[in-house]
DNA sequence: TTTTTGTAGATTGTTAACAATCTGAAAATC
DNA sequence: GATTTTCAGATTGTTAACAATCTACAAAAA
């Protein structure tokens, strides 16, 4: 009958021990507590949470399902590790969902709805002008997932945040030059304009080339990182993989 | 060191019981041999296919993550039940990852890709002219996975299939006129020939249509079935939402 | 009658023990 | 010395038992 007694309460009644396990080893794993390919041992973690192992397995098998973590019979459970492929795929698939969330805002954004997105710019500018690399990072993934949740397409939602998170997995290999980002607003700022002018191709496409340049960035990062002894042969498929219209 | 020494040897070397639990069952949902909304139960279940309950608890888990199932704490675990609105959500989805497999194919696929193509073509004309919808229905299927597989994109694969089998579960509840099929393979000859005309902008357009006209068909349906009493009010308003460039 | 209270059985949540498999290093063999 | 074999410890797979919670129905109270 009644809605939240108390909040401790709540909390106890919606989460099974499972639950609680699944989401502070996910903490762990996008915190990059653990890299990526590290063995994730059972009863070490179930020793670590206070619970059996049980509970830990049952975590196990919700993480495997939802892409974190690669399970081997017999063998043990592992962080998964991202080939640089597989997050061009991802980018793409983003690029693609993004295009979506562009044309449907252009027609169907509020007017409260797009200030809310300008409160976006001018915090981000802020972090700009003072240099806060980290905040910066954070209002753009923010900035990102809140054009998707107005969409209201509940799918599109889940799905775009569990490929985000898989992609977060992805960076942690380049923690190094994580920083390289261009700190611009100005991109972001011509997402909102097109959305803004309800032109829904116009928005589409200003999304989707943000993604796309997004994608663009990482594999240049990787070329330049990966196969800087090789002189020209590599870096050149890379490029032209670049080129391509991706996906 | 040797690959696949023997069929069964190598499938009990990476089935664990959990992985097997959890393909019976969602075969038997998706089979329909639950109703939406049944629940589940662990002793039953285990019962039933020879093992503890602790394996089929991991498989709910997985089913969970994969969304067919729907877990109550201290309750239970139910099949989960799809609404009209979240199936058209999904199908809005769909239309974006088959708009963008369109444009990708228009300017990557091979010549025997497309003549694969031309044989599900003959093939579903041919179970138009016997009356053979069942085959009709098993070949639509394989041929949109068909174009999607061709991308290459595992995790637009993946996903793509994961939202097949959750609109498989909303279906299940119209059973009764699921007969109703347009039965026509026109609309797929042009997505065809859109694709092998190599404009990616047409041949992403004609694959995205013909999703749309899925979702529509699927609307139509639901409004005349659910709300026949309603003389105009309710039918109108999803007509509305029809018209629409939904999502 | 309607509502509340109180069980008994059913079901889920969790744990600990047992079985099977793997890993890595020492011992044995070539 | 290099390769194979053996084996103990570590780890995963599975099960059964116990604890907590829910459900449904009957008895009591309003």
């Amino acid at each position: 009958m009644s809605t939240s007694p108390h909040p401790t309460i709540s909390l106890l009644q919606s989460n099974s021990l499972a639950s609680v396990v699944q989401q502070a080893i996910e903490q762990s794993i996008l915190a990059g507590d653990y890299a990526p390919g590290a063995k994730l041992i059972e009863a070490a973690l179930a020793d670590k949470l206070g619970v059996s192992r049980g509970p830990v397995r049952e975590a196990f098998r919700m993480l495997d399902e939802a892409g974190l973590v690669r399970t081997e019979k017999n063998r043990g459970v592992f962080v998964r590790d991202m080939s640089v492929d597989e997050a061009s795929e991802i980018f793409d698939l983003r690029a693609a969902m993004e295009e979506m969330v562009g044309r449907h805002l252009a027609t169907h954004i509020t007017t409260a709805q797009l200030q809310g997105l300008e409160t976006f710019l001018t915090a981000m500018q802020q972090a700009v002008d003072t240099d806060n690399l980290d905040a910066y990072h954070q209002l753009n993934l923010a900035f990102h997932d809140r054009l998707v949740e107005l969409t209201g397409n509940r799918r599109l939602i889940a799905i775009y945040r569990k490929l985000i998170k898989e992609l977060s997995l992805f960076r942690r290999r380049n923690l190094s030059d994580a920083g390289a980002l261009p700190l611009s607003v100005q991109g972001h700022r011509q997402m909102v304009d097109a959305i803004a002018s309800g032109n829904a191709a116009d928005a589409g496409l200003a999304l989707a080339n943000h993604v796309w340049g997004s994608k663009q960035r990482m594999l240049g990062k990787m070329a330049a990182h990966e196969a800087p002894r090789h002189t020209a042969a590599t870096s050149a498929g890379h490029t032209a993989l670049v080129i391509n219209e991706g996906l």
